[in-house]
DNA sequence: ATTAAAATATGATAATTGTCATACATTCAC
DNA sequence: GTGAATGTATGACAATTATCATATTTTAAT
Protein backbone atom coordinates (compact mmCIF):
# COMPACT_ATOMS: atom_id res chain seq x y z
CA UNK A 1 0.00 0.00 0.00
CA UNK A 2 1.38 3.48 -1.17
CA UNK A 3 1.84 5.54 1.55
CA UNK A 4 -0.28 9.30 1.25
CA UNK A 5 1.97 10.85 2.72
CA UNK A 6 4.16 10.99 -0.10
CA UNK A 7 1.37 11.97 -2.98
CA UNK A 8 2.48 14.51 -5.11
CA UNK A 9 -1.10 15.29 -6.13
CA UNK A 10 -2.04 15.69 -2.26
CA UNK A 11 -0.52 19.01 -2.78
CA UNK A 12 -2.46 20.03 -5.25
CA UNK A 13 -5.44 19.22 -2.79
CA UNK A 14 -7.85 19.73 -0.42
CA UNK A 15 -6.13 16.97 1.26
CA UNK A 16 -2.86 19.07 1.98
CA UNK A 17 -4.64 20.30 4.94
CA UNK A 18 -4.30 17.14 6.69
CA UNK A 19 -1.68 16.22 9.16
CA UNK A 20 0.75 13.21 9.22
CA UNK A 21 -1.72 10.84 11.45
CA UNK A 22 -4.50 11.99 9.52
CA UNK A 23 -2.51 11.00 6.37
CA UNK A 24 -1.54 7.62 7.75
CA UNK A 25 -4.91 6.98 8.71
CA UNK A 26 -5.79 7.85 5.15
CA UNK A 27 -3.06 5.45 3.93
CA UNK A 28 -4.55 2.49 5.57
CA UNK A 29 -8.13 2.93 4.85
CA UNK A 30 -7.82 4.13 1.30
CA UNK A 31 -8.18 1.78 -1.99
CA UNK A 32 -6.22 2.46 -5.45
CA UNK A 33 -7.99 1.63 -8.33
CA UNK A 34 -7.15 1.53 -12.10
CA UNK A 35 -9.34 2.73 -14.28
CA UNK A 36 -9.16 2.61 -18.20
CA UNK A 37 -9.77 4.85 -20.87
CA UNK A 38 -13.20 5.31 -21.26
CA UNK A 39 -14.49 3.20 -18.21
CA UNK A 40 -16.49 4.98 -15.54
CA UNK A 41 -15.41 5.58 -11.83
CA UNK A 42 -19.34 6.07 -11.26
CA UNK A 43 -22.20 6.80 -12.61
CA UNK A 44 -25.01 9.19 -11.99
CA UNK A 45 -27.58 7.89 -9.31
CA UNK A 46 -24.79 5.44 -7.21
CA UNK A 47 -24.24 5.81 -4.18
CA UNK A 48 -20.55 6.34 -3.51
CA UNK A 49 -20.08 6.24 0.04
CA UNK A 50 -17.07 7.93 -0.30
CA UNK A 51 -14.76 10.09 -2.30
CA UNK A 52 -12.09 9.94 -4.59
CA UNK A 53 -8.73 11.56 -5.41
CA UNK A 54 -7.32 11.44 -8.41
CA UNK A 55 -3.46 10.40 -8.87
CA UNK A 56 -3.25 10.63 -12.56
CA UNK A 57 -5.36 11.30 -15.93
CA UNK A 58 -8.26 13.22 -16.78
CA UNK A 59 -12.10 12.39 -16.47
CA UNK A 60 -15.40 14.34 -17.44
CA UNK A 61 -18.54 14.77 -15.49
CA UNK A 62 -21.18 14.25 -17.30
CA UNK A 63 -25.25 14.57 -16.76
CA UNK A 64 -27.41 12.38 -19.45
CA UNK A 65 -30.16 15.00 -20.67
CA UNK A 66 -33.79 13.89 -21.65
CA UNK A 67 -32.89 13.89 -25.13
CA UNK A 68 -30.58 11.02 -24.46
CA UNK A 69 -26.95 13.16 -24.84
CA UNK A 70 -24.44 13.05 -22.24
CA UNK A 71 -23.76 17.01 -21.50
CA UNK A 72 -19.95 17.47 -20.21
CA UNK A 73 -20.51 19.62 -16.67
CA UNK A 74 -16.97 19.94 -15.70
CA UNK A 75 -13.41 18.21 -16.80
CA UNK A 76 -11.45 16.67 -13.57
CA UNK A 77 -7.86 16.77 -13.79
CA UNK A 78 -5.08 15.01 -11.21
CA UNK A 79 -5.42 16.21 -7.60
CA UNK A 80 -9.05 17.17 -7.44
CA UNK A 81 -11.77 15.53 -5.74
CA UNK A 82 -15.07 14.05 -6.76
CA UNK A 83 -17.88 12.70 -4.95
CA UNK A 84 -17.70 15.62 -2.27
CA UNK A 85 -21.00 17.02 -3.28
CA UNK A 86 -22.95 13.90 -2.92
CA UNK A 87 -21.43 12.96 0.04
CA UNK A 88 -21.94 16.29 2.02
CA UNK A 89 -25.47 16.35 0.78
CA UNK A 90 -26.38 12.71 1.62
CA UNK A 91 -27.60 12.37 -1.51
CA UNK A 92 -26.59 9.37 -4.73
CA UNK A 93 -24.46 11.39 -7.52
CA UNK A 94 -26.04 13.45 -9.82
CA UNK A 95 -23.46 12.91 -12.47
CA UNK A 96 -21.30 10.21 -13.88
CA UNK A 97 -17.23 10.38 -14.03
CA UNK A 98 -16.46 8.62 -17.19
CA UNK A 99 -12.44 8.46 -17.97
CA UNK A 100 -11.26 10.02 -21.21
CA UNK A 101 -7.30 8.74 -20.72
CA UNK A 102 -5.93 5.76 -18.28
CA UNK A 103 -6.76 6.97 -14.74
CA UNK A 104 -5.05 6.31 -11.43
CA UNK A 105 -7.65 7.20 -9.03
CA UNK A 106 -7.63 6.28 -4.51
CA UNK A 107 -11.00 5.89 -2.93
CA UNK A 108 -11.13 6.75 1.21
CA UNK A 109 -14.26 5.80 2.87
CA UNK A 110 -17.04 8.42 3.87
CA UNK A 111 -16.33 7.52 7.33
CA UNK A 112 -12.85 8.58 7.56
CA UNK A 113 -13.63 12.21 5.39
CA UNK A 114 -16.27 12.75 7.91
CA UNK A 115 -13.79 12.37 10.25
CA UNK A 116 -10.89 14.57 9.15
CA UNK A 117 -13.87 16.81 8.06
CA UNK A 118 -15.02 17.23 11.95
CA UNK A 119 -11.58 17.24 13.43
CA UNK A 120 -9.37 19.25 10.76
CA UNK A 121 -10.92 23.03 10.19
CA UNK A 122 -8.71 23.61 7.89
CA UNK A 123 -9.89 20.65 5.71
CA UNK A 124 -12.97 21.18 5.48
CA UNK A 125 -13.01 24.66 4.63
CA UNK A 126 -10.51 23.50 1.81
CA UNK A 127 -13.16 21.35 0.40
CA UNK A 128 -15.79 24.21 0.86
CA UNK A 129 -13.94 25.92 -1.51
CA UNK A 130 -13.97 24.05 -4.00
CA UNK A 131 -16.79 23.30 -3.95
CA UNK A 132 -17.53 26.92 -3.97
CA UNK A 133 -15.17 27.38 -7.05
CA UNK A 134 -17.53 24.70 -8.67
CA UNK A 135 -20.61 26.51 -7.93
CA UNK A 136 -19.00 29.80 -9.29
CA UNK A 137 -17.55 28.14 -12.83
CA UNK A 138 -21.20 26.45 -12.93
CA UNK A 139 -22.55 30.32 -13.13
CA UNK A 140 -20.22 31.27 -15.99
CA UNK A 141 -20.87 28.36 -17.60
CA UNK A 142 -24.50 28.77 -17.55
CA UNK A 143 -24.43 32.37 -18.65
CA UNK A 144 -22.58 31.32 -21.45
CA UNK A 145 -24.79 28.41 -22.65
CA UNK A 146 -27.40 31.06 -22.20
CA UNK A 147 -26.47 34.01 -23.81
CA UNK A 148 -23.85 32.90 -25.93
CA UNK A 149 -23.76 31.29 -29.98
CA UNK A 150 -22.26 28.03 -30.19
CA UNK A 151 -19.70 29.87 -32.83
CA UNK A 152 -18.54 32.04 -29.54
CA UNK A 153 -19.00 28.76 -26.95
CA UNK A 154 -16.40 26.67 -29.09
CA UNK A 155 -13.91 29.31 -29.28
CA UNK A 156 -14.29 29.96 -25.90
CA UNK A 157 -13.99 26.24 -24.87
CA UNK A 158 -10.78 25.83 -26.86
CA UNK A 159 -8.99 27.90 -25.03
CA UNK A 160 -10.11 27.07 -21.66
CA UNK A 161 -9.04 23.23 -22.75
CA UNK A 162 -5.43 25.05 -23.75
CA UNK A 163 -5.32 27.00 -20.64
CA UNK A 164 -6.37 24.21 -18.09
CA UNK A 165 -4.61 21.06 -19.88
CA UNK A 166 -1.70 22.12 -22.00
CA UNK A 167 -0.84 21.03 -25.48
CA UNK A 168 1.28 18.95 -26.88
CA UNK A 169 4.92 20.14 -28.38
CA UNK A 170 2.74 19.59 -32.31
CA UNK A 171 0.97 22.34 -30.56
CA UNK A 172 -2.33 20.44 -30.41
CA UNK A 173 -4.84 20.44 -27.41
CA UNK A 174 -3.08 17.94 -24.46
CA UNK A 175 -6.90 16.67 -23.83
CA UNK A 176 -8.08 14.33 -26.46
CA UNK A 177 -11.97 14.72 -26.67
CA UNK A 178 -14.12 13.58 -29.91
CA UNK A 179 -16.06 15.80 -31.62
CA UNK A 180 -19.13 14.23 -29.99
CA UNK A 181 -17.65 15.01 -26.32
CA UNK A 182 -16.77 18.47 -27.57
CA UNK A 183 -19.93 18.71 -28.72
CA UNK A 184 -21.29 17.70 -25.47
CA UNK A 185 -19.32 20.18 -23.77
CA UNK A 186 -20.79 23.11 -25.77
CA UNK A 187 -24.38 22.25 -25.68
CA UNK A 188 -24.39 21.55 -29.72
CA UNK A 189 -24.85 19.10 -31.93
CA UNK A 190 -21.90 17.23 -33.32
CA UNK A 191 -22.47 17.88 -36.36
CA UNK A 192 -22.14 21.10 -35.86
CA UNK A 193 -19.31 21.20 -33.87
CA UNK A 194 -17.93 19.24 -36.97
CA UNK A 195 -18.37 22.17 -39.09
CA UNK A 196 -17.83 25.31 -36.96
CA UNK A 197 -13.89 23.14 -36.20
CA UNK A 198 -13.90 22.97 -40.08
CA UNK A 199 -14.93 26.80 -40.47
CA UNK A 200 -12.41 27.90 -38.12
CA UNK A 201 -9.46 25.53 -39.71
CA UNK A 202 -10.15 27.10 -42.91
CA UNK A 203 -10.17 31.02 -41.60
CA UNK A 204 -6.64 29.96 -39.59
CA UNK A 205 -8.08 30.00 -36.12
CA UNK A 206 -7.18 26.40 -35.53
CA UNK A 207 -5.58 23.96 -37.24
CA UNK A 208 -6.73 20.65 -37.45
CA UNK A 209 -4.09 17.62 -36.84
CA UNK A 210 -5.79 14.65 -37.97
CA UNK A 211 -8.58 14.66 -35.11
CA UNK A 212 -6.27 16.71 -32.59
CA UNK A 213 -6.83 20.35 -32.80
CA UNK A 214 -4.34 23.14 -32.45
CA UNK A 215 -4.80 26.62 -31.78
CA UNK A 216 -3.43 28.50 -34.53
CA UNK A 217 -4.69 32.40 -33.69
CA UNK A 218 -5.14 32.59 -30.15
CA UNK A 219 -6.34 36.56 -29.71
CA UNK A 220 -8.57 36.09 -33.02
CA UNK A 221 -10.12 32.91 -31.10
CA UNK A 222 -10.31 35.62 -27.99
CA UNK A 223 -11.80 38.02 -29.72
CA UNK A 224 -14.87 35.68 -31.73
CA UNK A 225 -15.81 33.96 -27.97
CA UNK A 226 -16.67 37.48 -26.73
CA UNK B 1 -33.84 45.59 17.64
CA UNK B 2 -35.56 42.52 17.05
CA UNK B 3 -34.83 39.66 18.33
CA UNK B 4 -33.22 36.58 15.88
CA UNK B 5 -34.39 34.11 18.82
CA UNK B 6 -37.63 34.92 17.82
CA UNK B 7 -37.74 35.38 13.77
CA UNK B 8 -39.64 33.01 11.87
CA UNK B 9 -37.57 32.34 8.65
CA UNK B 10 -34.41 31.74 10.99
CA UNK B 11 -36.38 28.13 11.55
CA UNK B 12 -35.73 27.71 7.25
CA UNK B 13 -31.85 28.76 6.71
CA UNK B 14 -28.81 27.31 8.25
CA UNK B 15 -29.01 29.67 10.82
CA UNK B 16 -31.50 26.99 12.88
CA UNK B 17 -28.19 25.71 14.10
CA UNK B 18 -27.56 28.34 16.11
CA UNK B 19 -27.62 28.17 20.01
CA UNK B 20 -29.52 31.04 22.30
CA UNK B 21 -25.94 32.15 22.74
CA UNK B 22 -25.33 32.43 19.40
CA UNK B 23 -28.74 34.20 18.52
CA UNK B 24 -28.35 36.81 21.14
CA UNK B 25 -25.32 37.65 19.76
CA UNK B 26 -26.30 37.77 16.31
CA UNK B 27 -29.06 39.84 17.35
CA UNK B 28 -26.60 42.58 18.15
CA UNK B 29 -24.49 42.63 15.40
CA UNK B 30 -26.92 42.56 12.90
CA UNK B 31 -28.74 45.08 10.60
CA UNK B 32 -31.74 45.58 9.21
CA UNK B 33 -32.49 46.65 5.65
CA UNK B 34 -35.92 47.09 3.60
CA UNK B 35 -35.21 47.40 0.15
CA UNK B 36 -37.39 48.22 -2.06
CA UNK B 37 -38.72 46.52 -5.60
CA UNK B 38 -36.28 47.03 -8.07
CA UNK B 39 -33.19 47.80 -6.20
CA UNK B 40 -30.40 45.84 -5.59
CA UNK B 41 -29.06 44.41 -2.20
CA UNK B 42 -25.41 43.84 -3.78
CA UNK B 43 -23.93 44.38 -7.65
CA UNK B 44 -21.96 41.75 -9.32
CA UNK B 45 -17.57 42.37 -7.84
CA UNK B 46 -18.69 44.08 -5.16
CA UNK B 47 -16.94 42.70 -1.79
CA UNK B 48 -19.91 42.22 1.07
CA UNK B 49 -17.82 41.33 4.17
CA UNK B 50 -21.34 39.46 5.34
CA UNK B 51 -24.04 37.83 4.73
CA UNK B 52 -27.75 38.61 4.20
CA UNK B 53 -30.41 36.48 5.12
CA UNK B 54 -33.80 37.12 3.79
CA UNK B 55 -36.60 37.69 6.41
CA UNK B 56 -39.32 38.94 3.35
CA UNK B 57 -39.21 39.47 -0.23
CA UNK B 58 -38.22 37.76 -3.12
CA UNK B 59 -34.89 38.68 -5.14
CA UNK B 60 -33.03 37.35 -8.15
CA UNK B 61 -29.32 36.57 -8.74
CA UNK B 62 -28.13 37.72 -11.81
CA UNK B 63 -25.40 38.11 -14.41
CA UNK B 64 -24.35 40.19 -16.63
CA UNK B 65 -23.39 38.45 -20.26
CA UNK B 66 -21.03 39.79 -22.39
CA UNK B 67 -23.50 41.21 -24.89
CA UNK B 68 -25.41 43.23 -22.10
CA UNK B 69 -28.11 41.05 -21.29
CA UNK B 70 -29.12 40.13 -17.44
CA UNK B 71 -29.25 36.10 -16.87
CA UNK B 72 -31.14 35.15 -13.87
CA UNK B 73 -28.75 32.36 -12.32
CA UNK B 74 -31.27 31.78 -8.96
CA UNK B 75 -34.12 33.37 -7.25
CA UNK B 76 -33.90 33.98 -3.42
CA UNK B 77 -36.88 33.32 -0.90
CA UNK B 78 -37.43 34.11 2.01
CA UNK B 79 -35.39 32.40 4.45
CA UNK B 80 -32.55 31.69 2.29
CA UNK B 81 -28.98 33.11 3.06
CA UNK B 82 -27.02 35.39 0.32
CA UNK B 83 -23.56 35.83 0.06
CA UNK B 84 -22.29 32.81 1.29
CA UNK B 85 -20.44 31.77 -1.77
CA UNK B 86 -18.06 34.82 -2.20
CA UNK B 87 -17.52 34.91 1.77
CA UNK B 88 -16.03 31.49 1.87
CA UNK B 89 -14.24 31.42 -1.23
CA UNK B 90 -13.07 35.49 0.18
CA UNK B 91 -13.59 36.87 -3.05
CA UNK B 92 -16.04 39.66 -4.28
CA UNK B 93 -19.74 38.32 -5.39
CA UNK B 94 -20.10 37.31 -8.99
CA UNK B 95 -23.42 37.83 -8.97
CA UNK B 96 -26.03 40.81 -8.24
CA UNK B 97 -28.78 39.94 -6.13
CA UNK B 98 -32.18 42.80 -6.95
CA UNK B 99 -35.35 42.49 -5.17
CA UNK B 100 -38.19 41.62 -7.11
CA UNK B 101 -40.64 42.98 -4.39
CA UNK B 102 -40.13 45.04 -1.28
CA UNK B 103 -37.85 42.82 1.07
CA UNK B 104 -36.76 42.61 4.08
CA UNK B 105 -33.12 41.63 4.57
CA UNK B 106 -30.58 41.89 8.08
CA UNK B 107 -27.35 41.71 7.61
CA UNK B 108 -24.67 40.12 9.45
CA UNK B 109 -21.03 40.70 9.75
CA UNK B 110 -18.45 38.52 8.78
CA UNK B 111 -16.95 38.39 11.72
CA UNK B 112 -19.55 36.87 13.58
CA UNK B 113 -20.12 34.26 10.49
CA UNK B 114 -16.75 32.84 10.86
CA UNK B 115 -17.16 32.90 14.27
CA UNK B 116 -20.08 30.38 14.11
CA UNK B 117 -18.65 28.43 11.31
CA UNK B 118 -15.65 27.45 13.38
CA UNK B 119 -17.57 26.86 16.76
CA UNK B 120 -20.85 25.44 15.48
CA UNK B 121 -20.49 22.01 13.41
CA UNK B 122 -23.72 21.78 12.57
CA UNK B 123 -24.11 25.61 11.41
CA UNK B 124 -20.87 25.35 8.56
CA UNK B 125 -22.28 21.60 7.93
CA UNK B 126 -26.05 23.46 6.75
CA UNK B 127 -24.39 25.92 4.86
CA UNK B 128 -22.18 23.17 2.96
CA UNK B 129 -25.42 21.24 2.19
CA UNK B 130 -26.89 24.43 0.83
CA UNK B 131 -24.20 24.88 -1.03
CA UNK B 132 -23.65 21.80 -2.41
CA UNK B 133 -27.63 21.77 -3.28
CA UNK B 134 -27.48 25.35 -5.19
CA UNK B 135 -24.26 23.46 -7.13
CA UNK B 136 -26.54 20.17 -8.05
CA UNK B 137 -29.18 22.81 -9.01
CA UNK B 138 -26.96 24.82 -11.20
CA UNK B 139 -25.84 21.09 -13.17
CA UNK B 140 -29.23 21.03 -13.99
CA UNK B 141 -29.79 24.17 -15.24
CA UNK B 142 -26.97 24.06 -17.29
CA UNK B 143 -27.84 20.62 -18.99
CA UNK B 144 -31.27 22.50 -19.37
CA UNK B 145 -29.89 25.38 -21.21
CA UNK B 146 -27.42 23.42 -23.27
CA UNK B 147 -29.85 20.56 -24.37
CA UNK B 148 -33.68 21.77 -24.40
CA UNK B 149 -35.19 23.74 -26.95
CA UNK B 150 -36.40 27.64 -26.05
CA UNK B 151 -40.28 26.26 -25.46
CA UNK B 152 -39.01 23.32 -23.11
CA UNK B 153 -37.13 25.55 -21.28
CA UNK B 154 -40.30 28.09 -21.03
CA UNK B 155 -42.33 25.45 -19.65
CA UNK B 156 -39.98 23.93 -17.08
CA UNK B 157 -39.29 27.25 -16.07
CA UNK B 158 -43.49 27.94 -15.83
CA UNK B 159 -43.48 24.68 -13.71
CA UNK B 160 -40.81 25.60 -11.43
CA UNK B 161 -42.31 28.92 -10.69
CA UNK B 162 -45.40 27.88 -9.39
CA UNK B 163 -43.47 24.84 -7.42
CA UNK B 164 -41.09 27.11 -5.76
CA UNK B 165 -43.35 30.22 -5.22
CA UNK B 166 -46.80 29.00 -5.32
CA UNK B 167 -49.89 30.75 -6.95
CA UNK B 168 -52.65 33.62 -6.65
CA UNK B 169 -56.54 33.45 -6.13
CA UNK B 170 -56.58 33.89 -9.45
CA UNK B 171 -54.41 30.92 -10.45
CA UNK B 172 -51.51 32.97 -11.56
CA UNK B 173 -48.24 32.47 -10.71
CA UNK B 174 -47.05 34.69 -7.61
CA UNK B 175 -43.89 35.16 -8.53
CA UNK B 176 -44.11 38.59 -10.60
CA UNK B 177 -41.81 38.42 -13.22
CA UNK B 178 -41.29 41.06 -16.54
CA UNK B 179 -41.25 39.32 -19.69
CA UNK B 180 -37.45 40.56 -20.18
CA UNK B 181 -37.01 38.67 -16.38
CA UNK B 182 -38.45 35.30 -17.78
CA UNK B 183 -36.52 35.40 -20.72
CA UNK B 184 -33.26 36.02 -19.06
CA UNK B 185 -33.84 33.44 -16.89
CA UNK B 186 -34.45 30.91 -19.93
CA UNK B 187 -31.76 32.03 -21.65
CA UNK B 188 -33.61 33.95 -24.86
CA UNK B 189 -34.96 37.03 -26.38
CA UNK B 190 -37.72 38.85 -25.04
CA UNK B 191 -39.77 38.56 -28.04
CA UNK B 192 -39.02 34.89 -28.64
CA UNK B 193 -40.29 34.57 -24.60
CA UNK B 194 -43.45 36.77 -25.20
CA UNK B 195 -44.59 34.78 -28.33
CA UNK B 196 -43.95 31.49 -26.61
CA UNK B 197 -46.15 32.62 -24.11
CA UNK B 198 -48.98 33.82 -26.34
CA UNK B 199 -48.30 30.45 -28.03
CA UNK B 200 -49.00 28.41 -25.04
CA UNK B 201 -52.19 31.00 -24.00
CA UNK B 202 -53.47 30.12 -27.51
CA UNK B 203 -52.85 25.97 -27.48
CA UNK B 204 -54.36 26.51 -23.61
CA UNK B 205 -51.89 25.55 -21.62
CA UNK B 206 -51.71 29.02 -19.76
CA UNK B 207 -53.28 31.64 -19.88
CA UNK B 208 -52.42 35.61 -19.48
CA UNK B 209 -54.53 37.51 -17.27
CA UNK B 210 -53.01 40.64 -18.20
CA UNK B 211 -48.74 40.46 -17.19
CA UNK B 212 -49.81 37.54 -14.97
CA UNK B 213 -49.13 33.75 -16.01
CA UNK B 214 -51.46 31.12 -14.71
CA UNK B 215 -50.97 27.30 -15.46
CA UNK B 216 -54.36 26.22 -16.90
CA UNK B 217 -52.81 22.42 -18.03
CA UNK B 218 -50.12 20.97 -15.66
CA UNK B 219 -49.76 17.76 -17.34
CA UNK B 220 -49.51 19.07 -20.63
CA UNK B 221 -46.88 21.37 -19.67
CA UNK B 222 -45.08 19.02 -18.11
CA UNK B 223 -44.70 16.52 -21.31
CA UNK B 224 -43.94 19.39 -23.09
CA UNK B 225 -40.98 20.44 -20.80
CA UNK B 226 -39.21 17.09 -21.42
C1' DA C 1 -55.67 64.39 -16.98
C1' DT C 2 -52.07 64.40 -20.37
C1' DT C 3 -48.01 63.00 -22.12
C1' DA C 4 -43.80 60.40 -22.13
C1' DA C 5 -41.69 56.23 -21.23
C1' DA C 6 -41.70 51.47 -20.70
C1' DA C 7 -43.64 46.90 -21.33
C1' DT C 8 -46.16 43.74 -24.13
C1' DA C 9 -47.49 41.98 -28.57
C1' DT C 10 -47.07 40.64 -33.39
C1' DG C 11 -45.30 40.48 -38.22
C1' DA C 12 -41.56 39.99 -41.51
C1' DT C 13 -37.25 38.41 -42.30
C1' DA C 14 -32.59 36.78 -41.57
C1' DA C 15 -29.38 34.06 -39.09
C1' DT C 16 -28.36 30.16 -36.52
C1' DT C 17 -28.67 25.55 -35.50
C1' DG C 18 -30.49 20.78 -35.88
C1' DT C 19 -31.59 16.73 -38.62
C1' DC C 20 -31.07 13.43 -42.09
C1' DA C 21 -28.41 11.51 -45.74
C1' DT C 22 -24.22 10.12 -47.35
C1' DA C 23 -19.22 9.84 -48.08
C1' DC C 24 -14.75 9.14 -46.40
C1' DA C 25 -11.32 7.88 -42.88
C1' DT C 26 -9.80 5.45 -38.94
C1' DT C 27 -9.89 1.86 -35.56
C1' DC C 28 -10.60 -2.66 -33.99
C1' DA C 29 -11.59 -7.62 -33.88
C1' DC C 30 -10.73 -11.73 -36.04
C1' DG D 1 -5.22 -8.03 -44.22
C1' DT D 2 -10.45 -7.79 -44.44
C1' DG D 3 -14.59 -6.22 -43.14
C1' DA D 4 -17.49 -4.20 -39.55
C1' DA D 5 -18.01 -0.57 -36.59
C1' DT D 6 -17.12 3.87 -35.27
C1' DG D 7 -15.68 8.59 -35.89
C1' DT D 8 -15.16 12.51 -38.90
C1' DA D 9 -16.73 15.38 -42.71
C1' DT D 10 -19.96 17.73 -45.81
C1' DG D 11 -24.32 18.80 -48.31
C1' DA D 12 -29.24 19.74 -48.39
C1' DC D 13 -32.89 21.08 -46.03
C1' DA D 14 -35.99 22.09 -42.14
C1' DA D 15 -36.78 23.97 -37.73
C1' DT D 16 -35.70 27.10 -34.33
C1' DT D 17 -34.48 31.41 -32.76
C1' DA D 18 -32.86 36.27 -33.14
C1' DT D 19 -33.41 40.76 -34.99
C1' DC D 20 -35.71 44.71 -36.58
C1' DA D 21 -39.90 47.20 -37.27
C1' DT D 22 -44.07 48.66 -35.56
C1' DA D 23 -48.49 48.53 -32.97
C1' DT D 24 -50.80 48.46 -28.71
C1' DT D 25 -51.20 48.58 -23.88
C1' DT D 26 -49.69 49.76 -19.36
C1' DT D 27 -47.21 52.50 -16.15
C1' DA D 28 -45.09 56.56 -14.44
C1' DA D 29 -44.25 61.51 -14.27
C1' DT D 30 -45.69 66.03 -14.35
Amino acid sequence: MSKCEQCIVRQFSSLKALNKEELLKMAECKTSYIIKKGEPIFEEGETTNGIFCIKDGICKLTKLSANGKDQIVKLVKPGELLGQRSLISEEPTNLSAVALEDMEVCFIPKKEIMEFFNENNQFSMNVMKTICGDLKDADDHMVSLAQKSVKERLAETLLHLEDTFGKNEDGSLHIQLSREELAGMIGTATESCIRLLSEFNKTGLIELIGKKIAIVDRNKLKRMSE
